[in-house]
DNA sequence: ATGTTTATCGATACAAGGTATCAAAACAGG
DNA sequence: CCTGTTTTGATACCTTGTATCGATAAACAT
């Protein structure tokens, strides 16, 4: 057992006072709108769902939330962003569905095998990457519309 | 031989009007700047390059560009997006060179196999992805700063 | 409790990268 | 040359943020 304490702290919150940043009420707000939020979510839906937080510090929130990887952002086929949990460990990817939204993890393994084959074949050497996979989630092919 | 025409006809300008959009000066005019553009570039870089055309219809045009298959927009790890001209055929991927801005196409049957791997450790079924290698190419590797 | 320091906040303006609108101009075909 | 359809440029606007800056609130030590 890890987390025994009934703290009812937002791990969110935890991860940046971890990385010394304050506990401010505005902060928990916004740790609360995105745990609150289904799936993922936009920027702007959370500046919608707190009208006292001002925009800036919404982003501002959201930023230190993702440089502490407990958030992620994520990028759907038409570049529009969205931000979602990020529970996982070290490096990963994510698959978004398209359908509704929701986000999962996968472990990089794979791609990262595939990244060491297309050494051999780019010109140069490899700095980074960006991945995303695209899906139609389970529930989404279950259920009716969506 | 597939083209020993010596027309000069730009190939974008040939691949839109394939697309059944008209021939003209303006487009004529995007096409000769991309054209002229080394390695990639951004939207910006081509309306300062033509002060006599609108930015929208820059805009317009190189969306014109993209869904005809000979122009892709990729994206830098700080999310700023360039353009380069697309030569290679149907799917594939793109590497940039994050000193240069160079932009390599490699073919995606390693991608592919992936991604087939990876139906299995996602859930749900794969209905797209994103993909994009940052690099630094052989030139910047060997050339001095840059 | 109170002061003091420093981080944070909200409002606002601004930036980048596009898109919508719409009257005017340019094509293409007869 | 006429005419119908595309295309264009100017302009306004949109989305997703970021910079600025005076006001406010944490944190910490008295």
């Amino acid at each position: 057992m890890v987390s025994t304490t009934s703290s009812s702290q937002s791990d969110l919150l935890l991860a940046i006072e971890d990385q010394g940043h304050r506990h401010t009420e505005t902060r928990r707000l916004v740790a609360e709108a995105i745990e609150a939020s289904p799936e993922s979510f936009t920027a702007e839906e959370i500046c919608a769902q707190l009208p006292a937080v001002g925009r800036a510090t919404v982003y501002r929130t959201l930023k230190l939330f993702l440089s502490a990887d407990v958030l992620c952002k994520v990028t759907l086929p038409d570049g529009a962003p969205r931000y979602a949990i990020d529970t996982g460990g070290r490096h990963h990817h994510h698959s978004i569905c398209t359908s509704c939204g929701a986000v999962s993890e996968f472990r990089a393994s794979t791609v990262e095998r595939v990244l060491r084959a297309l050494e051999r074949e780019v010109e140069g050497e490899i700095t980074g990457h960006r991945m995303e996979i695209y899906v139609r989630c389970g529930k989404c092919q279950s259920g009716a519309a969506n």
